[in-house]
DNA sequence: ACCCAGGGTCATA
DNA sequence: TATGACCATGGG
């Protein structure tokens, strides 16, 4: 599947923000897109950033009601106020921005998972985008896909056990090909369902039973 | 008028 | 451990 996927998308590579975005943005985003569409996340990051809230600093000291007010179009604005602030204290106690990216995958990684409302998820994809290490991101795009296939790790495997077996199908020494392999599944994801006639068009929803649909 | 979205936390049993 | 309510806005 993962041959098929690089076949299909080849140097087609969605890379989670728009090239050369700052880490920070690739955090706040993170945290933006939780039960979220990318568009309304992309929206919510475009506020902070016109109030020159895009800044450890500045979100780390911020009251909360302000950057809900920022970030309001993501849904769950308080929610993802006191998460964001969280994130940057969180950054701020670790020594800065520059010396958090710094850190091994085994030094960041529990740090994230320490913070409220960083879960594996949210702690992969800053991990591997914003800092490059290489850990793979599991969402809930790549669960559906895949154990669509049949190709789920275990019947109902958890976050970890999926987590192994896409790590362990891809090369050990190489984050770009772990962000690489994620952004062709959300490609994926966001591509149309080919299959023909029942589901002819659907896009790759939860409605939408066919998974593999990667070209007519 | 529904249903859903690239999650995570918290209270219950 | 496991399940469910909750967060809340924008789009289909």
């Amino acid at each position: 599947m993962l041959a098929v996927l690089e076949r299909a998308y080849g140097e087609d590579v969605w890379h989670w923000m728009p090239d050369r975005a700052r880490p920070i943005e690739i955090i706040a985003g993170a945290i933006l897109v939780q039960h979220t569409t990318w568009t309304n996340a992309e929206r919510a990051l475009a506020s902070l950033r016109d109030a020159g809230a895009l800044d450890i600093g500045v979100l780390a000291s911020m009251p909360e009601m302000e950057i809900a007010a920022l970030v309001r179009v993501s849904g769950t604005p308080s929610v993802k106020a006191r998460r964001l602030r969280a994130a940057a204290g969180m950054i701020e106690r670790a020594g800065g921005i520059d010396t958090f990216l710094a850190l091994s995958l085994e030094a960041m990684r529990p740090l994230l998972l320490a913070t409220h409302g960083i879960g594996p998820e949210t702690a992969d994809a800053i991990a591997l985008y914003a800092a490059g290490r290489r850990t793979f991101v599991i969402d809930a795009y790549t669960r559906r896909i895949f154990a669509r296939l049949g190709l789920e790790p275990a019947p109902g495997a958890g976050y970890t056990a999926w987590q192994r077996f896409f790590e362990d199908a891809l090369p050990a020494d190489d984050a770009g090909a772990f962000q690489r392999y994620h952004g062709y599944i959300v490609l994926h994801a966001k591509a149309r369902c080919r299959v023909r006639p029942v589901c002819d068009g659907c896009p790759l929803s939860r409605r939408c039973p066919h998974g593999q649909a990667i070209e007519a």
